[in-house]
DNA sequence: TCGATACCTTACCCGTTGGTAAGTCAAGAT
DNA sequence: ATCTTGACTTACCAACGGGTAAGGTATCGA
């Protein structure tokens, strides 16, 4: 693949995370790469493709780290557990991914509703399978399974979006606090799904 | 108060909440009552003003919602939960605010780090206030109690905001599922945020 | 050496955007 | 009866939006 594709796969995801696909416009990507916007269209066609393209490469990521040979190696309760952990520590380090993970679920609202075709639904399928698999879970349903999985990763990605909200109104401190109370938290929400709330 | 001005907050705060600030054009706005977008202008001088007066609306609601009668007469611990129950039973009802909220989330992530004047400060504020009378919270520093407050809020707002996902991803069924066992899942996390913990 | 293809540029298009200027018009106040 | 004020309207504008057309240039296989 182009360099140049990368490097504007790059810059797109990291400017739609930050304002959106209406907040951003594709001269704006182009000038933070020192191109012209028709570079981006050559690549991609129009806007929507490019986002759609940040997407698809957000969705492989994700399908790839859970399919790590080391991954597999794990037991299902384990390789949930390390996942997640690695999830949470990736986002705390670097929202972006997260905060375009949100932006879409609120755009979508209208097209995830009648079309079923969301860009994480690979993904978060996958890793209802691993739940699934994990003792006490291969009674759930399918719809049971995924919620509980959709509230683990949605529980991280509220987080990772919050934290300079959190670090303004609470100062350094303050976000040190909720960071170190939010990893206890998380682990003891894993468990009760593990233990599937019981 | 106008009439026409509450109906274009109105009108705003929908279409800001379904397609965010740059996805919403005035005459956007404008065309839905059937006036000219001068009147919007004529209102609220500009789309920022326009867009800050919906959120002065909706923060001050929340304020209204918090210092009731009613709420006066209950014990702290009571006092919030039946604020948090009342939230989540409004946002399953109607997630349009919460879409808001979460997008200023997102939106303010520059500004509100060095600004530190969120437009929902005072609410959080408030409540954080409620958190702090409650017993075992009364030792517990601003940030630890409103981290915990945020925490809470913050629930229930991604659950609202996932509700078109859910839907089209696990049908009304899957949906029906995730509603009663967040509910639950919701009681425990007030429970455990009340005894903090422990 | 030639043609094709990938990559990127300059030049241009036109609908939409937020916003201004100026006018209309009804309701009160004096 | 006149003046003022608030609530709009029509008319207009410059800037910006995504996108098209066409051309230049480097690379590469035949």
């Amino acid at each position: 693949m182009s360099d140049t594709r990368d490097q504007i796969l790059d810059a797109a995801e990291q400017q739609f995370a930050d304002r959106g696909f209406y907040g951003v416009s594709l001269a704006n990507i182009a000038e933070t790469l020192g191109v012209t916007k028709q570079a981006l269209l050559h690549h991609f066609g129009t806007k929507e493709r490019l986002y759609g393209s940040v997407l698809d490469r957000i969705s492989k990521d994700f399908l790839n780290a859970l399919h790590t040979e080391q991954m597999q190696t794990l037991e299902p309760e384990e390789q949930l557990r390390s996942f997640l952990r690695d999830l949470l520590d990736r986002s705390s380090r670097d929202a972006s991914r997260d905060r375009l993970l949100v932006r879409e679920l609120l755009d979508n609202s209208e097209r995830a509703a009648e079309a079923c075709a969301w860009y994480m639904r690979d993904f978060l399928d996958a890793l209802t399978q691993v739940l699934k698999a994990c003792h006490g879970w291969d009674q759930a349903t399918d719809a049971e399974a995924f919620c509980a999985v959709y509230q683990l990763v949605g529980a991280a990605s509220y987080y990772a979006i919050s934290e300079p909200t959190l670090t303004g109104l609470g100062g350094e401190e303050g976000y040190r606090a909720i960071t170190e109370q939010f990893g206890r938290q998380y682990e003891l929400l894993i468990d009760a799904v593990l233990s599937r709330y019981r």
